[in-house]
DNA sequence: TAAAAATACTCCATAGGTATTTTAT
DNA sequence: ATAAAATACCTATGGAGTATTTTTA
């Protein structure tokens, strides 16, 4: 009889909810809704036979049966948790991932995201190194690199791909231009205007990434405004 | 940001599967597929990023960070267990239950259900008493009794009513009887026999029970063979 | 009476079940 | 070759979100 329905998630909840003394501060600091939390404590308290909080209109606080049972269910739950991040600290200790990316990308998403994932594994090393989106796909191919982020890949089969974010295109047009009113441009529109591209790799990307596009006609353009730096 | 979708529920499957050698014995220790710990564990793995078992033929073992893990995790694990029941006892020590229950029901089911909540409540005494419906509901409203177990009950507002249980109930027939070779038989098939009833309440039950479902010719009586005793 | 908590829905994420495939010796 | 684990697919359970009602000093 596998009884105790109680997760970690329970526990996670009373500790918070005593820690502020509101379970509507309580969901606040866990980023859920406080109508989450009065009901994962309520299961707690029914399981247990009695309150663990007092409920009153300015908040909450601990029973004489809530302080003894977080008093043993916290150092639990935390133990867990530092299991856990040993486990982790253990396992990535030393090792190192090569990641290539496609120059040109805006770098704004990806710093949160390999922000994000040095506080997951914070013993991994992170190579970075930049190249066009053929070379990167080449360098994984031939195990150079663990990860290449390109735009637009497709690259064949033996490849992991994930679509990580997409990102707005923004088309600055004279006053006055007839284009300039509509809600929405096709490549299409645009076909028979001049583009100015530099140099960079951006450029290159630019051109190849545009006659594409004029080519296929699919994508849609959103109008929207911009502010140049 | 709230990582670490680890629950409970992990730790005990790695607990079972570490102690049994095998994620098949482990499964059927918790009562569960073998498919479910497998997830359920690689969910883990992949969150620490490392294997916690070393998959083999004939079973499973732990890896030194398995190991690891399992040294700090397991003891959280009880710790939060022990709290639980710690608060249990706790909360139900010296409480005492008052149950009426209606004599000519089967007790079978019943023994099971307060064998049961002996286990879940193990502070509390529970009183038994026996009764007549209508008495046990009488002394349930006057507050003498918590809880009346009784057969057919509506008994009107202010009350919590649920279902239980519901039992077969047998006729017994001349061999030969032209009922006999029906599978299923309408009360008022039966309307113009005659029955014997004890002089115990069962007696006095089955009649109003009878009488009532004679004139009301709903319920069907479905036809099995019984041993008796 | 005014805040905070509890409830009644609905929706969604995740766990589990069943059947099958893969793996490692 | 074989037993065990992993996977695919589907279903079901349980948690969360939203809106509303109830509680209590």
């Amino acid at each position: 009889m596998p009884r105790s329905k109680i997760e970690l998630r329970h526990v996670r909840y009373i500790i918070a909810a005593a820690e502020s003394g509101s379970f509507r501060r309580a969901a606040q600091d866990l980023g859920v809704e406080q109508s989450a939390i009065s009901r994962r404590i309520r299961d707690v308290e029914d399981e247990i036979g009695a309150q663990l909080f007092r409920r009153y209109p300015a908040g909450v606080d601990l029973t004489d049966i809530g302080k003894q049972f977080l008093n043993q269910a916290a150092p639990g739950a935390r133990q867990i948790g530092s299991a856990l991040d040993g486990a982790r600290t253990v396992a990535n200790r030393g090792r190192n991932l090569r990641i290539g990316v496609f120059g040109p990308l805006t770098m704004g998403f990806l710093s949160e995201l390999f922000g994000a994932f040095r506080g997951d594994r914070p013993g991994v090393k992170l190579r970075f190194s930049e190249g066009s989106c053929p070379e990167l796909i080449a360098a994984v191919r031939r195990g150079q690199l663990d990860v290449g982020v390109v735009a637009e890949a497709s690259p064949g089969k033996g490849f992991d791909v994930t679509h990580l974010w997409a990102e707005p295109v923004y088309v600055a047009l004279p006053d006055g231009d007839p284009l300039a009113d509509q809600k929405a441009l096709r490549w299409n529109d645009l076909r028979d205007r001049h583009f100015v591209v530099t140099d960079l790799p951006t450029g290159d990307f630019a051109k190849g990434h545009l006659h594409r596009l004029v080519v296929d006609d699919r994508a849609e353009l959103q109008l929207g405004h911009h502010n140049p730096p």
